[in-house]
DNA sequence: AGCACGCCGACT
DNA sequence: GTCGGCGTGCTC
């Protein structure tokens, strides 16, 4: 039967959510070409530009239509189920189709080249391997494996809640199990492929099948073909970082979001999706299972537990010492001895385990050697030109480098200002707090494991191998060390500035420094061997350190929430940010102004603007900074907003000069 | 994103 | 006079 339709539909790869319409190739008709299929197609000045086809129409309001040169491909490369799903995800996080679409296809497909046929058979049978390992699961294990797998509801999304070391994998390891037996694939999102070898090699100890990985740093061959391996259903696990969360699944059947509170899963440029957010949504639609893990649930994620969206099920600490909760102690830092950023008291801990054999770790979120240069004569910092803010020293690499944009400079020897030539440190980076336990503690190998020290994959290993056989005895480090890692040998962690965290414009902050402290504590103990953390601070008394002391995460959690309800901030409310940044000043405060005054009068009493402010990093790279908040209690109010305000924005007068962009669901306000 | 067009400053 | 700098606008 043939159909009426004499247009094809397609989408660019270009910032616009337009579709282009075409005339068929000459001996086809526009029915012919299934959405999904890539075209070659002649584009503005351009003769030869890739596309996809995702619709069909009878009527085009373009004038000249031009026609498809020709198919790039033999058929579909993505379902309409997956075109949905990008279409679903353009219009929610306002990002233009076609980037969408093709900034989520490998690059060898996103550049107009030929997919190659997969040379593996579709659908190898996949062996349990029974050794890795073998999984013998405790009554609560059980427990929730079978909640899993059986879902009282059609559809309901699992939060497995446990600290390291308390049986997570082996959970996942059943459910991916199972999911094979039914002949279905598994996508797993891990925050960070590079720094979990651990799991993959894990995952391929027990399972002999067919695994293949989707990141960023495999070679675009491996990329494609790990793609169409997932695509075609040939692949029976896909294990990746948060890009991997568009991989096309054949035959899907669960989804594993690991350390689900990570902010990596949240995209910071351009297409500013939430990996964990669309994978609930994929599961959702395919009514998939989905098990979200972490020690340290998102606020997020606790938040459709309490209202029953999602199933809590938590799993203690399965070590003899079970039960036995790290001990967390502050340290109050006034009028202590310091020497350098350590205070006596934390010193003198370190130098009781260190003597029994075991490892310490020192938390500290700063790179580099001081956190600013200071003129002893007239006060000034040494600045970066580009942002205003002070440079970072790096004493190793004997460069001032500017952690905002990356600006490096050679130290000056005198004063900018008034020429004086004693020029201070101050603040303590991981590098210096690295060279002050060298004069301490001569006798013990020390590691600094940090963006610096472990820059390239290979280093980072022999870093992290050295931790785990025991012969570094002392770890000081960043986030990085945070992160998915468990050092049984550690038995004193500590956090050696809390402050940071405390007093934040950004109302996450505290999420995340509770998170960051209970990951911290993660890491360490095992056995006989408890944990203790200690935390350094200038604000003993504050709430939240005293609680962060006293109680456990979930308890702990629960306050923060009930605090964010109160002042109805998310997961109370809903929120978008305009960011906008500019060479001049005025031409940004013009727009802002502009930006709210054309915000749709009709969505004024359901929509609350707050700002525009500056940014907390005023001013980045040269460009001035600011921000304007939408928020609503209720997602539909917002994102109609949201449609008519972007419409507005882009005729307004004041945009000239100006670069905007807007973040649905913004994980921070920097 | 490209690519062309258009409007202001220092040059053979 | 015009070469080219970037800022702006459009692409079926």
């Amino acid at each position: 039967m043939s159909g009426a339709n004499r247009y094809v539909k397609v989408a660019i790869n270009v910032p616009t959510h337009l579709l282009f319409d075409y005339l068929p190739p000459l001996d086809t008709t526009a029915d012919q070409l299934p959405v999904g299929t890539r075209v070659q197609v002649p584009f503005a000045k351009r003769p030869q530009t890739t596309g996809m086809i995702l619709g069909h129409c009878r009527s085009s309001r373009g004038r000249e239509l031009k026609r498809v040169t020709r198919l790039l491909d033999d058929g579909p490369i993505l379902t309409a189920a997956h075109l949905h799903l990008l279409r679903w995800a353009s219009r929610y996080y306002h990002y233009p189709i076609g980037q969408s679409v093709f900034g989520t296809l490998p690059p060898i497909l996103r550049r107009g080249r030929a997919r190659q046929q997969s040379t593996i058979a579709s659908q190898p049978k996949v062996q349990v391997r029974v050794n890795g390992d073998d999984i013998h699961l405790s009554e609560e294990q059980q427990k929730a494996l079978t909640a899993i797998l059986h879902p009282r509801q059609k559809w309901h999304p699992f939060l497995l809640h446990g600290v390291a070391g308390s049986g997570k994998t082996a959970i996942y390891l059943r459910v991916i199990e199972q999911a094979l037996k039914n002949n279905r694939q598994t996508l797993v999102l891990l925050p960070e492929i590079s720094l979990t070898p651990q799991t993959l090699a894990r995952f391929q100890n027990y399972f002999s099948g067919n695994i293949v990985l989707m990141h960023s740093s495999l070679s675009d061959r491996q990329r494609l073909n790990n793609w169409l391996q997932a695509q075609s259903g040939a692949a029976d696990i896909v294990i990746g970082a948060r890009s991997a969360v568009w991989t096309p699944l054949a035959r899907p059947g669960a989804y594993i979001v690991d350390e689900e509170h990570d902010p990596s899963y949240k995209q910071q440029t351009g297409f500013l999706y939430s990996a964990r957010d669309v994978a609930l949504l994929r599961a959702k639609r395919e009514a998939a299972t989905i098990v979200l893990g972490s020690a340290t649930p998102s606020l997020e994620a606790l938040h459709r537990t309490l209202d029953g969206r999602q199933q809590m099920l938590t799993l203690s600490r399965q070590v003899p010492a079970s039960g036995n909760r790290a001990n967390r102690q502050l340290i109050d830092l006034r009028s202590q001895n310091m020497h350098g950023a350590l205070s006596s008291r934390l010193l003198t801990a370190m130098q009781k385990e260190l003597d029994d054999g075991n490892q310490v770790l020192l938390f500290r979120n700063r790179r580099g050697y001081a956190t600013h240069l200071l003129c002893h004569g007239c006060g000034d910092k040494v600045n970066c030109p580009r942002c205003e803010r002070p440079y970072t020293w790096h004493k190793s690499r004997a460069r001032l480098i500017c952690h905002h944009c990356d600006k490096r400079e050679k130290r000056p020897v005198r004063c900018a200002s008034c020429h004086g030539d004693t020029i201070l440190e101050i603040g303590h980076g991981t590098e210096r707090i690295e060279e002050t336990l060298a004069t301490l503690f001569p006798k013990y190998r020390i590691i600094r494991l940090d963006r610096d020290s472990a820059r390239k994959k290979q280093r980072l290993e022999e870093l992290l191998e050295e931790i785990v056989t025991g012969r570094a005895r002392i770890i000081v480090g960043t986030q990085m060390l945070a992160k998915g890692h468990h050092f049984p040998a550690i038995t004193l962690s500590a956090i050696v500035d809390a402050d940071a965290g405390l007093f934040s414009s950004d109302y996450r902050a505290s999420e995340r420094l509770v998170q960051l402290l209970f990951q911290v504590a993660g890491r360490s103990g095992r056995g006989k061997k408890v944990g203790q953390v200690w935390i350094q601070t200038y604000a003993p008394e504050h709430p939240l350190l005293q609680a962060l002391v006293r109680s456990n995460y979930q308890t702990i959690a629960d306050k923060l929430l009930s605090e964010r309800r109160q002042i109805q901030l998310p997961p109370y409310s809903f929120h978008a940010l305009l960011r906008a940044h500019a060479k001049e000043h005025a031409a940004l405060e013009c727009f802002m102004d502009e930006a709210r005054s054309v915000f749709p009068e009709t969505q004024k009493h359901v929509v609350s603007l707050f700002g525009p402010i500056s940014a907390p990093i005023e001013k980045r790279a040269g460009w001035y900074r600011m921000q304007l908040l939408a928020q609503s209690l209720r997602r539909d109010h917002l994102h109609k907003a949201l449609g008519l305000w972007l419409t507005a924005l882009d005729k307004a007068k004041s945009r000239a000069r100006v670069r905007w962009s807007i973040d649905v669901d913004p994980q921070d306000m920097m």
